[in-house]
DNA sequence: ACGCGTTGAGAACGTGCGTTCTCCAATGAT
DNA sequence: ATCATTGGAGAACGCACGTTCTCAACGCGT
């Protein structure tokens, strides 16, 4: 019975080979990383990482997907762990505060894969959209048990916030974003 | 006296080349433009090319710099005929909805540039950011004005507005932050 | 022990990039 | 008219990419 052990295998190969390409990815971009690159970080033979994924952009698409899972599930986790609706919302921010502080942190890794590839990549494309809606559906939820219809606009506050703390490498706005959202929710 | 005659042209196909690229640039990514593709549309031989801009990159950053010209002024052009202070910075918003209607926005030129090139060109991470605070600071006047402290809110929702409708194609977003802009602005 | 199918490691291939070089026509001074 | 110099048009170069191919080593059933 060989076969659940090659089975095993598979999945932790398959995710050493994603967790390489996504690193490599979010550091320095797709279209400047190699599937050489990839193959040497991962450790992986180039035959089987085309095996796993037939081609590049079905890698990209399998990170980003991926990264999706964690990033919202990581998120859920720590908001849902405050109970009042309204510091709830705030919770969201000191989330954001934390990843800003991260070592390595380069902004939205779907924003930034849709300025490359946007215009390119009919499936980055719609990976991208897929998690924004996921996302945003996400925080309406969180916003909408406050009672305030404010929800697209907390939305554009986070979107705001990633992409200047992405460029500047300041985590500061996640500061300004919470005091927005805070007021927008009524909170003085 | 050929002279002045040469520097015109030179000031032509400059324009010429910088609007070629520009174009490029926006609609499909940089790095997926080449150069021979400026050289077809700008009409222009490659040797006259590599003599404007001695490499790629530097036609990169001369595209983002004329272009932070053009988009900043015409935005100031724009809402300064508006004479009352939180109805100017509201017409940034509306300034907005008309540009993310345009057919073929494709969000923003800089946070594009950025997610592509920021981690690998100090040149381009440097006009990025220098366009950033320079708009930054362009918008603080304005709000300023209004005697709220809000500047630094206000220009998240703008940059989260302007990244949400690139990524969705749908200008609505510029009229929820200008909803959020107003109530933060304390208008009812 | 022994074939035999599968895998690993990396060379090889075709393509397309940014950049440079070649060559010839056009121009302007003598 | 001639000749030196410039500038245009595009071929050529070197390189790096995504992808495929080669071939030796290995594992497993018999």
């Amino acid at each position: 019975m060989p076969a659940p052990l090659t089975e095993e295998r598979n999945r932790l190969d398959r995710a050493a080979l994603l967790d390489a390409a996504e690193r490599l990815f979010y550091e320095r971009g797709v279209q400047a990383v190699g599937m050489d690159e990839v193959r040497a970080v991962s450790a992986l033979p180039l035959k089987r990482i085309y095996r796993f994924f037939p081609g590049k952009e079905d890698l990209v698409v399998a990170v980003l997907r991926r990264r999706d899972q964690r990033w919202r599930e990581s998120l859920a986790a720590f908001v849902e762990l405050v109970p009042d609706p309204r510091e709830r919302v705030l919770a969201v921010f000191d989330w954001l505060a934390d990843w800003f502080a991260e070592p390595g942190f380069r902004g939205c890794a779907w924003i930034n894969a849709h300025g490359e590839l946007g215009s390119s990549s009919e499936a980055v494309l719609a990976e991208v959209r897929s998690h924004k809606r996921a996302f945003r559906e996400q925080l309406a939820e969180w916003v909408g048990a406050t009672g305030a219809p404010v929800a697209e606009q907390v939305f554009l506050l986070v979107e705001g916030a990633i992409v200047t703390a992405g460029i500047s490498g300041d985590p500061e706005p996640a500061r300004h974003a919470r005091a927005a959202a805070a007021a927008l929710l009524g909170m003085p």
